[in-house]
RNA sequence: GGUCCCGUGGUGUAGCGGCCUAACAUGCGGCCCUGUCAAGGCCGAGAUCGCGGGUUCGAAUCCCGUCGGGACCGCCA
């Protein structure tokens, strides 16, 4: 071993003793006689003070020596003068007197300045990622993810799950997101996928009696990325034999009760038990399928209010089957018209027409809306949505969809504004009984809305031949601070009833048999009823690291572009790769 | 596929038509300094302003294109 101790746990009872560390150099001060130099590992820092006189061979070293290098360094644990303890320092009460110091490896001078924490360009973090991780947040968002998937997997284990591997290599799924595809060198013009999720495995786990399964397992999908999204991602993947719905919810919501105690007991969860909402519940007052429930500011219903409206906009999205509702932005009466017109906008990208407002001030109403409203209409929107003088009103008049929609954004954009979400607080909700589908306006076709293994609720089942778009079905989505962090089903383990789904979502016989006849055979050999759930890691994690983004969390991320600029992939494969695997480039 | 924002020494910013022979901070190099801890002081090196084209007497600054980065919409069962 190079050293007997980190560099982050040192402290007055260890005075006295002689000791050897090895670490990075953090910083270092000279004073023409003493330096003091800082040294940095992994569990903290600690400071090495050298004086020419005692040990001058380690004093030279100590001299030359220079940020990010690497050394090994011997020496006595002195306490210091007890003015001069350093409070921001777990260390801050000891220093190390340098007696023998080594070089063990030099640094060129850094892109970018570990010892603290600049706002550089992602860019460059990036491409430098392994001296990005070198600096304490990182580092410490790395331990987090760390801690967090080892209390799910004690977790689990305590509670009777086996974690099994299932393959990367594996086969597309028609359905859902664009697979990643890996040429077969043997099958030449055959490709496998990389799982989107261990969908299917997991289930068949179920048919093998595994009873419950789970596994931190990586996920792929070739869509764009995002703040939230990555090519691949990570999840807590989890199946269970023998289960409804709500068992699955308990553990889930026991798992990340419990880990949070355990791991960042700063953080409050919002109520527990947790609430529950569904699906139309969420969407109708919160205009999302993944509500932020730190604050209210709720959608509200007021097209009965101006059901005889003079108010041209509200009347012809109620005249062609339409909704108008409102948010109150509390307080915001003095918006100026720059904040206004930003909110407009903002509705606009929406997908909105335009946005209607009613300021309530001292001197009575304002806003672009205030000439077209009624005093009898003012007041009957007051009474249903709660506001009062100072407020300001946002209307949206549409189709239901596109209002919801348009608020609930607007909810987002006031909650960052305003200030009206705390940090700390996990705002933990389930969302259930989801559409089993959804209309595809433009392939002119049902979609599953969760996956087509979800069971639809068995009271149902009749309106598979009358009206699918009715169809609830056994899916649930965790939510948490307005993100999707896990979403789940109980699964259809019926081969009548699986085939009965494919068949709505317009999958030929010969389609159904060769994209999901070993599904399909396998249910024919006793599967049990089942169900499960995959809680995203990196999101999670995320939040508990109060991270803007999940590349923060993340060791290696890809960029925006999909593209990881350390290693410069992806890359041109060479021509004797290509030539392997049967595959010619075509230039466009 | 679309919308918006950004691109100036190693890093982060300022400059937004002539005062720029490009400023500041930090980092880097040198010197001074024996108790600092974002140490301090002095000196120094370091950018033809992402790239290409255009407008202009004159472009870091305006316009067009392009490349790179970010946020969002579409997409993400």
């Amino acid at each position: 071993m190079y050293r007997t101790h980190t560099c982050g746990e040192l402290r007055a009872a260890h005075a006295g003793q002689t000791v050897t560390l090895a670490g990075w150099v953090h910083n270092v001060r000279t004073f023409g006689g003493v330096i003091f130099l800082v040294l940095r590992d992994r569990y903290g820092i600690t400071q090495i003070v050298s004086n020419p006189e005692t040990f001058p061979d380690a004093h030279k070293v100590i001299a030359e020596a220079k940020a990010e290098w690497v050394l090994q360094v011997t020496g006595a644990v002195k306490m210091r003068p007890s003015d001069q303890f350093n409070p921001k320092m777990a260390t801050g009460e000891i220093e190390v007197e340098a007696q023998t110091v080594v070089v063990l490896n030099q640094s060129k001078a850094t892109p970018i300045v570990v010892s603290r924490d600049e706002d550089e360009n992602e860019d460059i973090r990036l491409r430098y990622r392994y001296l990005d991780l070198r600096r304490e947040r990182m580092t410490h968002n790395m331990v987090l993810r760390h801690k967090v998937v080892k209390f799910m997997r004690d977790y689990m284990d305590e509670h009777g799950f086996i974690e099994v591997e299932t393959p990367i290599l594996f086969k597309a799924t028609p359905e859902g997101a664009r697979d990643y595809l890996v040429p077969s060198r043997i099958h030449p013009g055959h490709f496998y996928a990389l799982p989107q999720s261990p969908q299917q495995l997991k289930q068949l786990l179920m048919v093998a009696g595994m009873d419950r399964y789970f596994q931190i397992a990586r996920c792929f999908r070739d869509e764009d990325l995002r703040g939230d999204r990555q090519p691949e991602f990570t999840q807590l993947d989890l199946e269970m034999s023998f289960v409804q719905r709500d068992d699955v919810l308990a553990l889930v919501e026991d798992l990340y009760t419990k880990m949070l105690a355990a791991v960042t007991p700063h953080k409050r969860l919002l109520a527990s038990p947790w609430p529950k909402l569904s699906y139309r519940e969420a969407v109708e007052r919160y205009g999302t399928d993944k509500p932020d429930l730190r604050f209210g500011m709720e959608l509200v219903d007021v097209s009965a209010v101006f059901a005889g409206s003079g108010f041209k906009v509200f009347q012809s999205a109620l005249e062609t089957g339409g909704v108008v509702k409102c948010i109150v932005a509390p307080g915001c009466a003095g918006f100026s018209r720059k904040d206004v017109d930003a909110l407009t906008e903002s509705a606009k990208g929406l997908g909105a027409k335009g946005l209607a407002t009613l300021a309530l001030t001292a001197e009575g109403l304002k806003g672009t809306a205030a000439k077209f409203v009624s005093e009898a209409e003012a007041e009957a929107v007051k009474a249903r949505s709660g506001a009062r003088e100072g407020d300001l009103i946002l209307f949206a008049a549409d189709e239901r969809a596109v209002v919801n929609k348009v608020l609930g954004g607007l909810r987002v954009i006031l909650r960052d504004k305003l200030g009206l979400a705390e940090k700390d607080v996990m705002a933990f909700a389930w969302v259930v009984d989801f559409p089993m589908f959804a209309w595809n306006e433009e392939e002119q076709k049902w979609d599953a809305e969760h996956h087509p293994f979800t069971m639809p609720k068995m009271d149902d089942l009749p309106k598979f031949e009358t009206n699918p778009a009715e169809i609830l079905s056994d899916a649930y989505d965790m939510v948490c601070n307005g993100y999707e962090m896990a979403s789940g089903s109980i699964r259809i383990h019926r081969s009548d009833i699986q085939r009965k789904v494919f068949q709505l979502l317009g999958l030929s016989e010969e389609e159904i048999e060769r994209k999901f006849g070993h599904m399909l055979e396998a249910f024919e050999f006793g599967a049990p009823p089942h169900g499960g759930m995959a809680p995203g890691i990196d999101r999670l994690v995320m939040l508990l690291a109060d991270e803007p983004n999940i590349r923060e969390v993340i060791a290696f991320p890809k960029n925006q572009a999909g593209r990881d600029v350390m290693a410069d992939a992806p890359a041109p494969a060479t021509e004797k790769q290509l030539k392997e695997l049967h595959i010619a480039i075509v230039e466009k």
